[in-house]
DNA sequence: GAGTATGTTATATG
DNA sequence: GCATATAACATACT
């Protein structure tokens, strides 16, 4: 599930049906799933108590409970579904929030690579951390001052979140393709032009994506999550796409408009 | 069986 | 201590 839009419009979905609403129970169902809490402090911190807002930094999201907040990360194959009565429908379902309304919050994770935890505040949560600014946030001045001091390849710097918070490996792909930039360019030796434009592309295409609803086709024309993979054509000039492994991720890129 | 997958972090190395 | 690179985590799907 989960890139910076898709983590938004998760969080806007779920404001409506949550926001208001107490929990009265938390059943954990796979322990794993806990990050520096037990079943116990976890209850502690979300039963009986109502959802005031829900927030977001990067991919992470906030569930402030105005005394303290629950936070969910999704890992890679994260989802939080609602569903009203007796539930059952997600196959592997990591833990319940049932609601005062009779609605079940389901942490639904086949990979467990997603956490649930408990923090005092946003700010506090970032900083122990170490998560860099959200890239929703960030301006190009920012963003290309902060990517100098960095020699590694510039799409391992986008996909850190120690230096911005949000962007993964699809989205790193898209605004790189955008912006023209080989994703094997070192990041300190990129002009300051390009790197301005980078910043830009990074805000553009997280804002496209989310106003898409995050379904690739809907994205605008040109874009490259709608034909992501090796050997499809560039949506800009019908060139074939090419794939290399950056930081242990797969990079999508075309060759002849990204260039070194 | 092999290869791949939207992520983070512990560990190793320079 | 810092910057960087790689392995490991757990499961589903092609």
């Amino acid at each position: 599930m989960p890139e910076l839009p898709e983590v938004e419009v998760l969080r806007r979905r779920l404001i409506p049906a949550c926001v208001g609403r107490r929990i009265n129970e938390v059943v954990v169902k796979d322990g794993r799933v806990l990050s520096e809490v037990d079943s116990s402090e976890l209850q502690a911190c979300v039963e009986n108590k109502s959802v005031v807002n829900i927030l977001r930094h990067g991919k992470q999201l906030f569930f402030d409970l105005g005394s303290g907040l629950l936070t969910v990360h999704l890992g890679m194959t994260g989802e939080l579904l609602i569903v009203q009565g007796c539930e059952e429908l997600a196959p592997h379902a990591r833990a319940l929030f049932k609601m005062d309304d009779g609605s079940t919050l389901v942490y639904n994770d086949p990979r467990m690579f997603g956490r649930l935890g408990c923090t005092r505040s946003v700010k506090d949560f970032i900083m122990d951390r170490g998560l860099g600014p959200d890239a929703l946030s960030l301006d190009e001045k920012e963003f290309s001052v902060c990517a100098k001091s960095h020699r590694r390849p510039i799409k391992a710097v986008l996909m850190d979140q120690h230096i911005l918070a949000g962007v993964g490996n699809l989205y790193s792909d898209e605004a790189l393709f955008q912006a023209r930039i080989n994703p094997t360019k070192v990041a300190n030796k990129i002009s300051s032009k390009g790197l301005r434009c980078l910043g830009r592309e990074i805000k553009e295409v997280l804002l496209q994506s989310i106003y898409a609803e995050t379904v690739f086709e809907r994205l605008p024309k040109g874009y490259l999550l709608r034909c992501r993979r090796r050997g499809e054509l560039c949506p800009r000039n019908n060139g074939v796409l090419t794939s290399i492994e950056i930081g242990g991720r797969t990079s999508v890129y075309c060759p002849t408009c990204q260039r070194n």
